[in-house]
DNA sequence: TAAAAATGGAAAGGACGCTTGACATTTTGC
DNA sequence: GCAAAATGTCAAGCGTCCTTTCCATTTTTA
């Protein structure tokens, strides 16, 4: 699954580390969720999508991905 | 976080082990989140979602939950 | 009302999400 | 060109997601 985070992230014009202070995970988590290493739980992934206001699929971009 | 699935399920007059055959996972993963006993993560999330034909946070439902 | 179908749910195991801690690499600004 | 800041990334540990297997309970139907 692809996501927007790295872009709406520097639209804002804050770093990883602010970022990840505001939706209270670790740096670590937000610089693997830009990098693709895994996705999100749907938790976070709702903390997100309503940190930027918009919604979960304009982020998150899910393609019939295998399984 | 709640979720309508039972209900959209209901909806469409099909059984869980039908559900469960149409998103290829098992009949305990949907009574599982039928019943609150855990989340989705985001990628059958999305699944269930396009099964129905509907947005996600129409189906699940966040609510500034504790993390 | 008895049999069959559907649902509820527990347990154990494997994979993934997120943490902290540490260090390497890249980018920024003087 | 150098120091500082920002980002990349690994590893170990813990909890969650989803599986299979199994049995109990509820609902449907004949």
């Amino acid at each position: 699954m692809k996501n927007r985070l790295e872009e709406l992230r520097k639209q804002r014009g804050i770093k990883q580390e602010e970022l990840a202070a505001a939706l209270e995970v670790s740096r670590q988590t937000i610089g693997s969720l830009e990098n693709g290493r895994y996705n999100p739980s749907i938790l976070l992934a709702f903390r997100i999508a309503r940190y930027f206001g918009v919604g979960i699929e304009e982020i998150f971009i899910y393609e019939e991905e295998t399984i």
